[in-house]
RNA sequence: CGCGGUGUGGAGCAGCUAGGUAGCUCGUCGGGCUCAUAACCCGAAGGUCGUUGGUUCAAAUCCAGCCGCCGCAA
């Protein structure tokens, strides 16, 4: 088939590469303007244009496909191409109802998650965040709403109990290749059959901010725990900033310390809302690479009783 | 020119403000102890102090440039 490929994170990339590996033909990548991003406000090209210049496959960024002249230039561009479908995978846009019914075969989703649940931008942080034990990857043909379009093929996955978003991310990003591959195969042999999503089971993802990664101590070990894995956390220690990339549940309580406090300086562990304590495993000072606790505490002297995100 | 941190044996750090012997906690290697151990004891190897130049009798340390890594912000 003759195929157009939208999609702009690391997500997307792997999706890409199986295209790029499969008897299909890419006429077109659409992908996200640069943004001056980094420090120095550097220009960075998007993963997906990245790999779409190594598998030298044209290379289209339009600023909207909805609105203004880029919007004009690129539908004449997608009536041109005529491609038979369109793969959308983490583009970053939302598109019109004249770009879903262009191509033969519509445009196809692919959506980390396993829907109808957590629909939108975030699922994958999401469903950590509530300590879900479970998700996936959806194919899905596209609609007008908002991930809601007809579900082709679901794979779930579980999730680890101290499993971090970026090792999710990863792994549902490959499961997200193997799905389209699937897909792309089913709708040309003809045995899809696309099933309607339930809304009263759905539920939205939305986009993730940067408080929602400031560690409470007074709220729960799990749920300091899904937010360490769910957003990565960050917590003040000393007046710098702190990211806590990974932890675990000790399974221990404390009843005399305080909310944030370290309670043991030997392994990093620091009790929580309901009493129970939180072991920290990987961290992040400010300036310094990402590190283990161990090689943390062998230049850092941590000091049983001091309480996290306490101003000196 | 967005703000800021940092670069010291394999790892994480101290030393720099007041230039003058390369230090700490580990790891590694060898040996010892032990029924045994990630425990303990003894010993050893391993560093052009990111790089270039400057100041100086003398620079990890002071000055200037360059390179690398990173936090914030976008």
């Amino acid at each position: 088939m003759k195929i157009i490929f939208m999609g702009t994170p690391d997500f997307a990339v792997p999706c890409l590469k199986a295209l790029a590996e499969s008897s299909h033909e890419v006429a077109a990548v659409f992908t996200q303007p640069d943004k001056p991003k980094g420090r120095g406000y550097k220009m960075i090209p998007t993963p997906v244009k990245t790999a779409a210049a190594e598998c030298g496959f044209p290379v289209y960024q339009p600023l909207s496909l909805r609105k203004g002249e880029d919007a004009e230039e690129a539908m004449k561009l997608l009536y041109e191409l005529a491609p038979d479908i369109i793969v959308v995978t983490a583009y970053g846009q939302i598109l019109p109802r004249e770009v879903l019914e262009l191509p033969k075969y519509g445009c196809i989703n692919i959506h980390a998650s396993l829907l109808p649940k957590y629909r939108g931008a975030a699922p994958i942080n999401w469903v950590i965040l509530n300590g879900e034990s479970e998700t996936g990857v959806t194919s899905m043909q596209m609609s007008e709403g908002l991930d809601t379009g007809d579900m082709l093929i679901k794979r779930s996955t579980v999730i680890g109990e101290n499993e971090t978003y970026q090792e999710l991310y990863s792994r549902l990003s490959e499961m997200g290749a193997e799905v389209l591959t699937e897909t792309l195969a089913a709708i040309e042999n003809g045995s899809l059959i696309p099933e309607k999503q339930d809304d009263s089971l759905s539920c939205y993802s939305p986009m993730i901010t940067k408080e929602m990664s400031s560690l409470d101590f007074s709220k729960t070990a799990a749920e300091v725990h899904n937010t360490i894995r769910g957003v990565t956390g960050f917590a003040i220690l000393g007046g710098k900033r702190l990211k806590i990339f990974a932890s675990m549940l000790t399974g221990k309580s404390s009843g005399s310390a305080a909310n944030g406090e370290i309670t043991d300086a030997s392994s990093f562990d620091v009790k929580c809302g309901d009493g129970k304590i939180i072991r920290f495993l990987e961290v992040q000072p400010e300036g310094k690479k990402r590190m283990r606790v161990q090689d943390f505490l062998r230049g850092n002297k941590l000091t049983a009783g001091t309480i996290l995100n306490q101003e000196v």
